[in-house]
DNA sequence: TATTGTTATACTCTATAACTATA
DNA sequence: TATAGTTATAGAGTATAACAATA
């Protein structure tokens, strides 16, 4: 049957129980079937929920276009943000991008064994000064023109109107936040 | 010094490499110091970044707004399209969210563990039909109030004509995507 | 054979805490 | 003492593949 014995155990502290199913009438749905037209309404007045569906679509576009590339979209903000403030640090770009000084190693990491970025020396030995190499600025140079094109499909998808507007409106969320 | 000998190691397949850190002359960054403006120009031009940085400022308050039912974004998507289409499948669910049927399983299992929903049976005994209980009900009428105010603080971040112009121009992300 | 729900597994992203070196 | 980078660890979200029950 659909329904097993054990159930999986939350991820959290203790397993919670997962109670087994009841039985109930069924609606016009089921009745229904061939994958009736599910309502939506309910999510779709939402701003939140349109802005949500509209980063998932970005973000897939965005990976498909740049998939020659290999190149996810915040490795891509991280090269254009060093590109544009070669030497800066590493708490600098974290706070930037909005995730910790730990979160940022990983991908750091991965983007320097690539050989685009370089950790160069700064007076306050602490910290490294994040700058792209030739090799990353050629690379991110190609991005950029990858980028265009699907800044370009979404324009198609929204409209010339439409994308000034998402520019206009959503200004306010570039800086800080 | 901040530039340990062993660094970490990528999560794919083979350990990648991750060479030393040069040194180079600073630039008018490190000598401006005192956090100088960072420019973001690069990214705020890109609308599918402003995007982002906007879905990441919906959650941020939704959870914030949310936080005393313990409600999460998809959490609340999911009860509301529950309650708006009884009896729909864990697939059509899943489609019309847009994650795998696997995915869906684990917050289900916790808004049934928390009594907030059910999977009764349906005529196909392959699938489940699920339903809010009259606890899930009761609940989400409540978080309907919280995601209005938070919907609120959202237009007042972008005006009222701002809020209004998202609903239109994002509006094509609403259905499929 | 195909589909639904499930399990096992794995990868990514992100966070916190503790550690080292530097300030 | 405080800060920057690192490591260890953990949690949430997501995916694929394989399986059993059912169609």
């Amino acid at each position: 049957m659909a329904n097993q014995t054990k159930r999986r155990v939350a991820r959290m502290p203790g397993p919670k129980a997962v109670p087994g199913r009841d039985i109930e009438a069924p609606t016009a749905h089921e009745i229904g079937k061939r994958r009736p037209e599910v309502r939506l309404d309910g999510l779709t007045s939402l701003a939140g929920y349109l802005i949500r569906q509209a980063q998932l679509w970005v973000f897939a576009d965005f990976n498909t276009t740049l998939a020659p590339l290999d190149i996810r979209p915040a490795q891509y903000s991280m090269l254009v943000v060093i590109r544009d403030n070669p030497g800066l640090s590493q708490m600098a770009l974290s706070e930037v991008l909005g995730i910790s000084r730990s979160g940022i190693i990983p991908p750091l990491d991965e983007l320097q064994s690539r050989k685009l970025l370089k950790r160069t020396a700064a007076s306050d030995r602490r910290t490294h000064a994040l700058r792209l190499t030739t090799e990353g600025k050629a690379l991110l140079a190609h991005a950029d023109s990858l980028v265009q094109q699907h800044e370009q499909r979404l324009m198609d998808k929204v409209g010339a109107r439409g994308h000034q507007q998402l520019l206009n409106v959503l200004e306010v969320f570039g800086r800080d936040s």
